[in-house]
DNA sequence: ATACCAACGTTGGCTTGGCCAACATAACAC
DNA sequence: GTGTTATGTTGGCCAAGCCAACGTTGGTAT
Protein backbone atom coordinates (compact mmCIF):
# COMPACT_ATOMS: atom_id res chain seq x y z
CA UNK A 1 0.00 0.00 0.00
CA UNK A 2 1.92 3.15 1.30
CA UNK A 3 4.88 2.24 -0.69
CA UNK A 4 7.27 5.25 -0.83
CA UNK A 5 8.21 5.03 -4.52
CA UNK A 6 10.97 7.40 -4.73
CA UNK A 7 12.57 6.32 -7.93
CA UNK A 8 15.55 7.57 -8.97
CA UNK A 9 14.82 9.80 -12.44
CA UNK A 10 17.11 9.92 -14.58
CA UNK A 11 17.07 13.82 -15.98
CA UNK A 12 17.72 13.93 -19.95
CA UNK A 13 15.84 10.55 -20.37
CA UNK A 14 15.23 10.06 -23.69
CA UNK A 15 11.99 8.40 -23.76
CA UNK A 16 11.12 7.02 -27.04
CA UNK A 17 7.03 6.69 -27.15
CA UNK A 18 5.30 6.96 -24.09
CA UNK A 19 5.79 4.73 -21.41
CA UNK A 20 2.56 3.83 -19.38
CA UNK A 21 2.10 3.96 -16.11
CA UNK A 22 1.79 0.38 -14.11
CA UNK A 23 -0.69 1.61 -11.41
CA UNK A 24 -3.32 2.35 -14.59
CA UNK A 25 -2.77 -0.66 -16.41
CA UNK A 26 -4.33 -2.58 -14.14
CA UNK A 27 -7.38 -0.59 -13.57
CA UNK A 28 -10.23 -1.51 -15.44
CA UNK A 29 -12.09 1.69 -15.13
CA UNK A 30 -9.16 3.05 -16.87
CA UNK A 31 -8.46 0.64 -19.72
CA UNK A 32 -12.54 1.30 -20.36
CA UNK A 33 -12.57 5.12 -20.62
CA UNK A 34 -8.80 4.90 -22.20
CA UNK A 35 -9.61 2.14 -25.20
CA UNK A 36 -13.17 4.22 -25.35
CA UNK A 37 -11.12 7.06 -26.35
CA UNK A 38 -9.67 4.99 -28.95
CA UNK A 39 -12.54 3.88 -30.23
CA UNK A 40 -13.96 7.14 -29.98
CA UNK A 41 -11.47 8.78 -31.95
CA UNK A 42 -11.66 5.96 -34.94
CA UNK A 43 -15.80 6.23 -34.85
CA UNK A 44 -15.85 10.56 -35.34
CA UNK A 45 -13.25 10.26 -37.62
CA UNK A 46 -14.85 7.20 -40.27
CA UNK A 47 -18.31 9.05 -39.27
CA UNK A 48 -16.41 12.75 -39.43
CA UNK A 49 -15.56 11.55 -43.35
CA UNK A 50 -19.20 11.84 -43.63
CA UNK A 51 -20.37 15.04 -41.76
CA UNK A 52 -22.00 12.97 -38.91
CA UNK A 53 -21.36 12.66 -35.75
CA UNK A 54 -21.76 10.02 -32.95
CA UNK A 55 -25.64 11.48 -32.11
CA UNK A 56 -26.11 11.39 -36.29
CA UNK A 57 -25.68 7.72 -36.54
CA UNK A 58 -26.79 7.13 -32.99
CA UNK A 59 -30.55 9.24 -33.81
CA UNK A 60 -30.46 7.31 -37.60
CA UNK A 61 -29.75 3.35 -36.10
CA UNK A 62 -32.51 3.96 -33.77
CA UNK A 63 -35.29 5.48 -35.73
CA UNK A 64 -34.64 2.61 -38.50
CA UNK A 65 -34.58 -0.39 -35.87
CA UNK A 66 -38.00 1.33 -34.08
CA UNK A 67 -39.43 3.23 -36.84
CA UNK A 68 -40.80 6.46 -36.33
CA UNK A 69 -41.26 7.59 -32.75
CA UNK A 70 -41.40 10.24 -30.48
CA UNK A 71 -38.33 12.84 -29.79
CA UNK A 72 -39.13 11.51 -26.35
CA UNK A 73 -38.86 7.69 -27.33
CA UNK A 74 -35.72 8.22 -29.44
CA UNK A 75 -34.20 9.86 -26.27
CA UNK A 76 -34.94 6.63 -24.13
CA UNK A 77 -33.85 4.49 -26.72
CA UNK A 78 -30.59 5.85 -27.93
CA UNK A 79 -29.45 6.82 -24.66
CA UNK A 80 -29.50 10.79 -25.59
CA UNK A 81 -30.76 13.23 -23.48
CA UNK A 82 -34.32 15.38 -24.56
CA UNK A 83 -32.74 18.13 -25.62
CA UNK A 84 -29.27 16.66 -27.36
CA UNK A 85 -32.38 15.25 -29.35
CA UNK A 86 -33.64 18.44 -30.44
CA UNK A 87 -30.37 19.70 -31.92
CA UNK A 88 -29.15 16.48 -33.53
CA UNK A 89 -32.86 15.78 -35.46
CA UNK A 90 -31.98 20.17 -36.60
CA UNK A 91 -29.28 19.35 -37.99
CA UNK A 92 -30.88 15.78 -39.45
CA UNK A 93 -33.47 17.40 -40.73
CA UNK A 94 -31.50 20.26 -42.37
CA UNK A 95 -30.26 17.47 -44.69
CA UNK A 96 -33.44 15.71 -45.39
CA UNK A 97 -32.51 13.02 -43.40
CA UNK A 98 -35.00 13.10 -41.30
CA UNK A 99 -38.67 14.45 -41.00
CA UNK A 100 -40.66 16.10 -37.98
CA UNK A 101 -44.59 15.31 -38.34
CA UNK A 102 -46.78 16.63 -35.48
CA UNK A 103 -48.74 13.38 -33.83
CA UNK A 104 -52.15 13.95 -34.59
CA UNK A 105 -53.47 12.21 -31.14
CA UNK A 106 -51.71 14.32 -29.14
CA UNK A 107 -50.16 17.70 -30.18
CA UNK A 108 -47.14 17.83 -27.97
CA UNK A 109 -45.36 15.01 -29.72
CA UNK A 110 -44.05 14.88 -32.69
CA UNK A 111 -43.29 11.66 -34.55
CA UNK A 112 -40.03 11.59 -36.51
CA UNK A 113 -39.69 9.61 -39.74
CA UNK A 114 -36.51 8.27 -41.35
CA UNK A 115 -36.66 9.59 -44.96
CA UNK A 116 -35.55 7.30 -47.63
CA UNK A 117 -32.13 9.74 -48.07
CA UNK A 118 -31.68 9.20 -44.32
CA UNK A 119 -31.71 5.53 -44.84
CA UNK A 120 -29.05 5.59 -47.68
CA UNK A 121 -27.09 7.78 -45.18
CA UNK A 122 -27.55 5.38 -42.45
CA UNK A 123 -25.93 2.40 -44.55
CA UNK A 124 -23.07 4.29 -45.30
CA UNK A 125 -22.11 5.49 -42.36
CA UNK A 126 -23.05 2.02 -41.05
CA UNK A 127 -20.16 0.63 -43.50
CA UNK A 128 -17.63 3.26 -42.32
CA UNK A 129 -18.31 2.41 -38.55
CA UNK A 130 -17.96 -1.33 -39.76
CA UNK A 131 -14.43 -0.77 -40.93
CA UNK A 132 -13.86 1.26 -38.02
CA UNK A 133 -14.59 -1.73 -35.79
CA UNK A 134 -12.37 -3.87 -37.59
CA UNK A 135 -9.73 -1.12 -36.81
CA UNK A 136 -10.51 -1.39 -33.10
CA UNK A 137 -10.54 -4.90 -32.81
CA UNK A 138 -7.50 -5.59 -35.65
CA UNK A 139 -5.69 -7.25 -32.43
CA UNK A 140 -8.02 -9.35 -31.30
CA UNK A 141 -9.00 -12.84 -32.71
CA UNK A 142 -12.64 -13.70 -33.09
CA UNK A 143 -13.11 -15.57 -30.03
CA UNK A 144 -11.45 -12.73 -28.16
CA UNK A 145 -13.75 -10.48 -30.29
CA UNK A 146 -16.88 -12.09 -28.83
CA UNK A 147 -15.57 -12.66 -25.76
CA UNK A 148 -14.96 -8.95 -24.86
CA UNK A 149 -18.46 -7.95 -26.71
CA UNK A 150 -19.76 -10.90 -24.13
CA UNK A 151 -18.09 -9.36 -21.17
CA UNK A 152 -18.92 -5.23 -22.34
CA UNK A 153 -22.52 -6.28 -22.54
CA UNK A 154 -22.86 -8.04 -19.44
CA UNK A 155 -21.38 -4.74 -17.47
CA UNK A 156 -24.01 -2.58 -19.40
CA UNK A 157 -26.96 -5.10 -18.97
CA UNK A 158 -26.16 -4.78 -15.43
CA UNK A 159 -25.68 -0.73 -15.16
CA UNK A 160 -28.48 -0.13 -17.40
CA UNK A 161 -31.10 -1.46 -15.46
CA UNK A 162 -30.32 -1.48 -11.76
CA UNK A 163 -34.27 -2.68 -11.05
CA UNK A 164 -33.87 -1.96 -7.59
CA UNK B 1 -27.96 -6.01 -45.61
CA UNK B 2 -30.24 -3.69 -46.83
CA UNK B 3 -32.72 -4.81 -45.07
CA UNK B 4 -35.91 -2.62 -44.39
CA UNK B 5 -36.52 -2.24 -41.11
CA UNK B 6 -40.24 -1.29 -41.13
CA UNK B 7 -41.22 -2.21 -37.75
CA UNK B 8 -45.12 -1.51 -37.21
CA UNK B 9 -44.91 1.05 -33.92
CA UNK B 10 -47.51 0.80 -31.32
CA UNK B 11 -48.26 4.59 -30.53
CA UNK B 12 -49.06 4.47 -26.84
CA UNK B 13 -46.39 2.24 -25.88
CA UNK B 14 -45.77 2.56 -22.39
CA UNK B 15 -41.95 1.22 -22.05
CA UNK B 16 -41.42 0.77 -19.03
CA UNK B 17 -37.13 1.71 -18.56
CA UNK B 18 -34.90 1.58 -21.53
CA UNK B 19 -35.20 -0.56 -23.97
CA UNK B 20 -31.75 -0.54 -25.55
CA UNK B 21 -31.23 -1.11 -29.47
CA UNK B 22 -30.22 -4.43 -31.39
CA UNK B 23 -27.55 -2.98 -33.64
CA UNK B 24 -25.63 -1.17 -31.32
CA UNK B 25 -25.55 -3.95 -28.55
CA UNK B 26 -23.36 -6.06 -30.96
CA UNK B 27 -21.54 -2.64 -31.79
CA UNK B 28 -17.85 -2.97 -29.74
CA UNK B 29 -17.44 0.90 -30.08
CA UNK B 30 -20.96 1.46 -28.75
CA UNK B 31 -20.46 -0.96 -25.88
CA UNK B 32 -16.73 0.29 -25.08
CA UNK B 33 -18.29 3.95 -24.90
CA UNK B 34 -21.37 3.09 -23.12
CA UNK B 35 -19.37 1.39 -20.51
CA UNK B 36 -16.83 3.50 -20.22
CA UNK B 37 -19.33 6.28 -19.69
CA UNK B 38 -20.66 4.27 -17.33
CA UNK B 39 -16.88 3.55 -15.46
CA UNK B 40 -16.82 7.48 -15.77
CA UNK B 41 -19.91 8.24 -13.83
CA UNK B 42 -18.59 5.83 -11.08
CA UNK B 43 -15.49 7.64 -11.18
CA UNK B 44 -16.22 11.06 -11.46
CA UNK B 45 -18.62 10.27 -8.25
CA UNK B 46 -16.26 8.34 -6.65
CA UNK B 47 -13.18 10.96 -6.96
CA UNK B 48 -15.80 14.04 -6.90
CA UNK B 49 -16.80 13.48 -3.47
CA UNK B 50 -13.04 14.28 -2.52
CA UNK B 51 -13.24 17.54 -4.77
CA UNK B 52 -10.98 15.91 -7.16
CA UNK B 53 -11.57 15.23 -11.37
CA UNK B 54 -9.60 12.43 -13.04
CA UNK B 55 -6.98 14.28 -14.14
CA UNK B 56 -5.91 15.04 -10.68
CA UNK B 57 -5.51 11.36 -9.47
CA UNK B 58 -4.01 10.45 -13.09
CA UNK B 59 -1.29 13.32 -12.23
CA UNK B 60 -0.78 12.42 -8.86
CA UNK B 61 -0.60 8.69 -9.24
CA UNK B 62 2.21 9.04 -12.13
CA UNK B 63 3.92 11.55 -10.08
CA UNK B 64 3.76 8.70 -7.16
CA UNK B 65 5.26 6.30 -9.45
CA UNK B 66 8.20 8.18 -11.67
CA UNK B 67 9.02 10.17 -8.98
CA UNK B 68 9.62 13.97 -9.32
CA UNK B 69 8.82 15.36 -13.44
CA UNK B 70 8.97 17.85 -15.79
CA UNK B 71 5.45 18.79 -16.64
CA UNK B 72 6.17 17.24 -20.28
CA UNK B 73 7.64 14.25 -18.92
CA UNK B 74 4.21 14.07 -16.86
CA UNK B 75 2.12 14.33 -19.63
CA UNK B 76 3.87 11.78 -21.70
CA UNK B 77 3.23 9.31 -19.28
CA UNK B 78 -0.45 10.17 -18.13
CA UNK B 79 -1.17 10.72 -21.79
CA UNK B 80 -2.40 14.12 -20.82
CA UNK B 81 -2.06 17.13 -23.14
CA UNK B 82 0.79 19.58 -21.77
CA UNK B 83 -1.73 22.23 -21.86
CA UNK B 84 -4.26 20.60 -19.80
CA UNK B 85 -1.20 19.83 -17.05
CA UNK B 86 -0.84 23.05 -16.79
CA UNK B 87 -4.27 23.58 -15.76
CA UNK B 88 -4.22 20.23 -13.36
CA UNK B 89 -0.73 21.20 -11.59
CA UNK B 90 -2.29 24.53 -10.77
CA UNK B 91 -5.15 22.96 -9.08
CA UNK B 92 -3.37 20.64 -7.10
CA UNK B 93 -0.51 23.26 -6.12
CA UNK B 94 -3.54 25.12 -5.20
CA UNK B 95 -4.13 22.67 -2.50
CA UNK B 96 -0.57 21.95 -1.57
CA UNK B 97 -0.14 18.44 -3.17
CA UNK B 98 2.36 19.25 -5.28
CA UNK B 99 5.10 21.72 -5.45
CA UNK B 100 6.31 23.09 -8.64
CA UNK B 101 10.61 23.32 -8.92
CA UNK B 102 12.94 24.99 -11.20
CA UNK B 103 15.11 22.51 -12.96
CA UNK B 104 18.33 23.73 -12.28
CA UNK B 105 20.05 21.95 -15.42
CA UNK B 106 17.24 23.41 -17.30
CA UNK B 107 15.71 26.53 -17.08
CA UNK B 108 12.80 25.51 -19.15
CA UNK B 109 11.50 22.91 -16.87
CA UNK B 110 9.89 22.72 -13.76
CA UNK B 111 10.75 19.73 -11.72
CA UNK B 112 7.30 18.59 -9.73
CA UNK B 113 7.11 17.28 -6.68
CA UNK B 114 4.34 15.22 -5.03
CA UNK B 115 4.09 15.86 -1.10
CA UNK B 116 3.42 14.30 1.60
CA UNK B 117 -0.29 15.90 1.50
CA UNK B 118 -0.24 14.72 -1.56
CA UNK B 119 0.72 11.45 -1.27
CA UNK B 120 -2.27 11.05 1.21
CA UNK B 121 -4.39 12.21 -1.07
CA UNK B 122 -3.44 9.47 -3.85
CA UNK B 123 -4.51 6.81 -1.18
CA UNK B 124 -7.57 8.39 -0.40
CA UNK B 125 -8.39 8.62 -3.72
CA UNK B 126 -6.88 5.11 -4.53
CA UNK B 127 -9.15 3.94 -2.32
CA UNK B 128 -12.36 5.52 -3.74
CA UNK B 129 -11.73 4.72 -6.87
CA UNK B 130 -11.15 0.66 -5.82
CA UNK B 131 -14.59 0.80 -4.45
CA UNK B 132 -15.90 2.17 -7.65
CA UNK B 133 -14.16 -0.75 -9.27
CA UNK B 134 -16.17 -2.90 -7.46
CA UNK B 135 -19.04 -1.43 -8.58
CA UNK B 136 -18.04 -1.27 -11.93
CA UNK B 137 -17.07 -5.02 -12.25
CA UNK B 138 -19.85 -6.13 -9.96
CA UNK B 139 -21.53 -8.67 -12.72
CA UNK B 140 -18.40 -10.44 -13.22
CA UNK B 141 -16.65 -13.19 -12.10
CA UNK B 142 -12.96 -12.81 -11.01
CA UNK B 143 -12.05 -15.00 -14.11
CA UNK B 144 -14.02 -12.79 -16.19
CA UNK B 145 -12.19 -9.56 -14.78
CA UNK B 146 -9.05 -10.60 -15.63
CA UNK B 147 -10.56 -11.72 -18.76
CA UNK B 148 -11.67 -8.40 -19.53
CA UNK B 149 -8.58 -6.70 -18.26
CA UNK B 150 -6.28 -8.81 -20.49
CA UNK B 151 -8.71 -8.02 -23.74
CA UNK B 152 -8.72 -4.41 -23.08
CA UNK B 153 -4.97 -4.09 -22.15
CA UNK B 154 -4.55 -5.84 -25.95
CA UNK B 155 -6.58 -3.12 -27.33
CA UNK B 156 -4.83 -0.51 -25.64
CA UNK B 157 -1.30 -1.64 -26.21
CA UNK B 158 -2.02 -2.42 -29.97
CA UNK B 159 -3.30 1.30 -30.43
CA UNK B 160 -0.67 3.16 -28.22
CA UNK B 161 2.82 2.01 -29.85
CA UNK B 162 1.77 2.08 -33.95
CA UNK B 163 5.11 1.11 -34.42
CA UNK B 164 5.15 1.99 -38.41
C1' DA C 1 -65.37 21.51 -14.44
C1' DT C 2 -61.43 22.67 -11.99
C1' DA C 3 -57.21 21.97 -10.20
C1' DC C 4 -53.16 19.32 -10.18
C1' DC C 5 -49.56 16.79 -11.91
C1' DA C 6 -46.86 14.52 -15.63
C1' DA C 7 -45.01 14.45 -20.20
C1' DC C 8 -43.36 16.82 -24.36
C1' DG C 9 -40.34 19.83 -27.16
C1' DT C 10 -37.23 23.43 -26.69
C1' DT C 11 -33.68 26.77 -25.05
C1' DG C 12 -29.61 27.62 -22.67
C1' DG C 13 -26.05 26.49 -19.96
C1' DC C 14 -22.49 23.61 -17.62
C1' DT C 15 -18.67 19.99 -16.99
C1' DT C 16 -14.99 16.42 -18.49
C1' DG C 17 -11.97 14.79 -21.39
C1' DG C 18 -9.35 15.46 -25.37
C1' DC C 19 -7.26 18.29 -28.71
C1' DC C 20 -4.57 22.15 -31.35
C1' DA C 21 -2.27 26.63 -32.42
C1' DA C 22 0.65 30.15 -30.93
C1' DC C 23 4.23 32.30 -28.27
C1' DA C 24 8.29 33.46 -25.42
C1' DT C 25 12.03 31.39 -23.42
C1' DA C 26 15.73 28.33 -23.30
C1' DA C 27 18.60 24.47 -24.87
C1' DC C 28 20.85 22.25 -28.48
C1' DA C 29 22.97 21.21 -33.13
C1' DC C 30 25.43 22.88 -36.96
C1' DG D 1 25.89 32.60 -34.76
C1' DT D 2 21.87 30.64 -37.01
C1' DG D 3 18.36 27.62 -36.96
C1' DT D 4 15.85 24.00 -34.90
C1' DT D 5 13.71 21.79 -31.13
C1' DA D 6 11.70 21.40 -26.40
C1' DT D 7 9.24 23.57 -22.57
C1' DG D 8 5.66 25.96 -20.04
C1' DT D 9 1.78 28.65 -20.77
C1' DT D 10 -2.42 30.89 -22.68
C1' DG D 11 -6.53 30.51 -25.09
C1' DG D 12 -9.57 28.35 -27.77
C1' DC D 13 -12.31 24.40 -29.92
C1' DC D 14 -15.18 20.05 -30.08
C1' DA D 15 -18.03 15.96 -28.65
C1' DA D 16 -20.55 13.72 -25.19
C1' DG D 17 -23.23 13.90 -21.33
C1' DC D 18 -25.98 16.25 -18.20
C1' DC D 19 -29.48 19.54 -15.82
C1' DA D 20 -32.78 23.36 -14.94
C1' DA D 21 -36.46 25.93 -16.68
C1' DC D 22 -40.40 27.22 -19.48
C1' DG D 23 -44.67 27.04 -22.20
C1' DT D 24 -47.80 23.82 -23.98
C1' DT D 25 -50.62 19.88 -23.74
C1' DG D 26 -52.67 15.41 -21.67
C1' DG D 27 -54.32 12.84 -18.14
C1' DT D 28 -56.11 12.37 -13.37
C1' DA D 29 -58.45 13.37 -9.13
C1' DT D 30 -61.60 15.80 -6.83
Amino acid sequence: MGTTNEIAYSHRMEHPSAPTPGRLRTTPSWLLTQTAAHAGRLVTTALGAHHARGYHYRLLATLAETGPASQADLGRHSGIDRSDIVATLNDLADRHLVRREPDPTDRRRNIVHITPTGRRELTTLQHALDTAQDTLLAPLDPTDRRELVRLLDLLLTHHNEPKG
